[in-house]
DNA sequence: ATAGCAGCCGGACCATGGTACGGAGTCAAT
DNA sequence: ATTGACTCCGTACCATGGTCCGGCTGCTAT
């Protein structure tokens, strides 16, 4: 069991974000335990902050997340399938862009390398690659 | 040359955020030609616009963006090299993290489908790919 | 010449994901 | 038993990237 500052470091995460989420039902708000004015966190606590976090970069929403922590425990597993094979959808797609980009940006470069005459074409190179 | 309702719509975003553009100096304002209300625009700023959009989705945010447009006609190429290596090391970064979401949320699905007994252990299967 | 749709503009408002503040209570060490 | 560090809690504030509003002016067709 530990503190609130020792989850929030554990998680790599501010005190005030463990709050945050706190107050908007994403992490459970522990009893104080005995007569005492400090609450005490878990492991459990601690995983489902690591969640968030990689969910998070999954792209999904504070609030996507919410519902799927509440899903975890449930048989609806339509519901489950239905928001992964979406946010998968959206994540390939993301992929794709991002790896578009990078290949825009890694011409710029190049480019802004090779030779120090004159200005490099910046919105050029990303014209080249006109995505959509 | 054309409005700013088909300049927007030519670039696929609304007018306010055309408008938005250029209160934060992302665009410049047009002139009004001889004493009219109506402000015209071009080619260039079609141009301008799909350059922000693309580099949106490199991730730069707008005020990078700006200082972006405007390293464009210098010659300050070393700025443009700092910015375009800093953002391809974030992109090459963010293309791992994502390939791994990716990897763990197929996971997830996948458990997901086979068989309808009981939850789909959503938080397990994220754990199962922490990252750093 | 007048209706009615666009454009112009400043300022207010919004959602997301936090971060900071201040006053009061708790706890451990000196 | 007092100090100092930490906790609790509500509320306010912040940055980003827009979006909406209302009153005004301009333009065009009838």
């Amino acid at each position: 069991m530990m503190t609130i500052s020792a989850l929030a470091k554990a998680a790599g995460i501010g005190i005030e974000t463990v709050r945050y989420y706190q107050r908007r039902g994403l992490i459970a708000v522990p009893e104080r335990p005995e007569a005492s004015g400090i609450r005490r966190y878990g492991r459990d606590d601690l995983t489902r902050l690591r969640f968030i976090r990689n969910a998070q970069s999954a792209g999904f929403t504070l609030e996507d997340i919410r519902k799927l922590m509440a899903l975890d425990s449930t048989t609806e597993r339509s519901s489950v399938r239905a928001m992964a094979s979406e946010r998968l959808a959206i994540i390939d797609e993301k992929l794709r862009e991002l790896r578009t980009v990078r290949n825009a940006l890694r011409q710029l470069a190049a480019e802004c390398e090779s030779g120090e005459a004159g200005p490099c074409p910046i919105i050029k190179a990303f014209e080249r690659q006109q995505k959509s």
